[in-house]
DNA sequence: CATCCGTGGTG
DNA sequence: TCACCAAGGAT
């Protein structure tokens, strides 16, 4: 039996979506999916990807470039990886792309095709856990499934005032949003709680005023809704070091090589570098270059990571050949940009080589 | 369950 | 400036 207060809440939550809900590339209208319009399962699935640990704002430009050159799973399914990993460099997370395409193969081989239309088959395919596959299967099939990411335990925080500390409270809360989710619209639903943790429920001062909750919000009812959610503190960053190669030939073509799969930017390219140490003198010299050279140092590029902040001190060296180096291969500096780089190897390439990544690059100079 | 995994925006 | 953190998942 319904709960007449969560039933409330509930229809508050979704006459506020139909009024403020926001427009994005891939989400279908309430008012058109009343009509019968249903979202494209692909669509919903590669967005959720993105969006993972992602701002809307960034994921944007991502998700119309996939789609125009992927236009369906089974166009990913049988791109090259390397493709893939090109296409995703600059939105991090990497591990993200490689199972999005192991994803899209099991999708092509498994199931013909069509991604699986519940909670469960969707959960065991590669790079999709409890968020991504309760949001598809709500928002593109229309499952009653409890949808909980940031914003949900933002917002549930908030509500019930649920003073004890995340990760530890998930359990409490999955609950609470899984009494909430009505069996009418429950992709609505779950996007509409995302939307309200995103505009108005903030982090730091939130909009309470504005809220289909503030008559029944608690954290609200004690004027202090910024305390939730409650989290547990947080280690803090260790400082490592390491120095990055970057070799020109006289021909214009810089040496590369590939990150190990896994791990650490995995599967990204890279320029040579020393390993990255938190020693406080370690490798931070030309001693562990590719080759020896006349390697001039370029400056100190700074990279903060999820779990630690990086030091790279970039060398420079101009060569008359190009020495042939096991793993490693020679790129012209014109087709960079093309390259599966991650941002901090971006920034070392650019600092040795200014013009590296400006679309002049390819002129003569002037 | 804790740790590892990027990046860019924000107050 | 800098701490925080965003539609988390794999191990």
């Amino acid at each position: 039996m319904p709960d007449p207060f969560e039933t409330r809440l509930t229809r508050h939550l979704l006459d506020w979506y139909d009024r403020h809900h926001r427009d994005l590339p891939w989400r279908v209208t309430p008012t058109a999916h009343r009509q019968g319009l249903r979202a494209n399962p692909y669509h919903v699935w590669l967005s959720e990807v993105m969006l993972q640990q992602t701002t809307v704002q960034a994921v944007k430009p991502y998700f119309r470039k996939f789609l125009e050159r992927w236009p369906d799973v089974s166009d990913l399914a049988s791109a090259p990886v390397e493709d893939v990993m090109a296409a995703w460099a600059g939105l991090g997370y990497y591990a993200r792309a490689r199972n999005l395409k192991k994803c899209a193969e099991a999708v092509a081989s498994l199931h013909g095709g069509v991604f699986p239309d519940t909670e469960d088959g969707l959960r065991a395919l590669p790079g999709i856990g409890d968020y991504t596959a309760a949001a598809v299967a709500a928002i593109a099939f229309n499952r009653p499934a409890a949808v909980m990411d940031g914003n949900v335990e933002r917002v549930i925080s908030r509500l019930y005032a649920i003073d004890a500390p995340l990760p530890g409270s998930k359990p409490v809360m999955k609950a609470r949003v899984r009494a909430l989710t009505p069996v009418e619209r429950p992709g609505d639903f779950a996007q509409g709680m995302m939307d309200l943790g995103a505009t108005i429920c903030t982090p730091k001062r939130p909009s309470c005023v504005l809220c289909p909750f503030r008559d029944d919000c608690l954290a609200l009812g004690r004027d202090d809704p910024e305390r939730f959610p409650v989290k547990a503190a947080k280690k803090e960053k260790p400082i490592r070091q390491g120095a990055a190669f970057v070799a020109v030939s006289a021909d214009g073509a810089v040496l590369l090589s590939r990150r190990p799969a896994s791990g650490l930017l995995g599967g990204m390219t890279e320029v040579p570098t020393t390993s990255w140490t938190s020693r406080q003198d370690g490798g931070t010299t030309p001693d562990h270059a590719p080759f020896p050279a006349d390697w001039q140092p370029a400056g100190v590029v700074t990279h903060v990571f999820t779990h630690f902040e990086l030091r790279l001190t970039v060398f420079r060296a101009l060569i008359s050949t190009r020495p042939l180096m096991q793993g490693c291969w020679w790129e012209p500096v014109e087709q960079l940009e093309a390259q599966a780089l991650p941002t901090v190897m971006k920034k070392a390439i650019t600092l040795a080589i200014p013009r590296a990544f400006s679309p002049a690059s390819t002129a003569p100079d002037s």
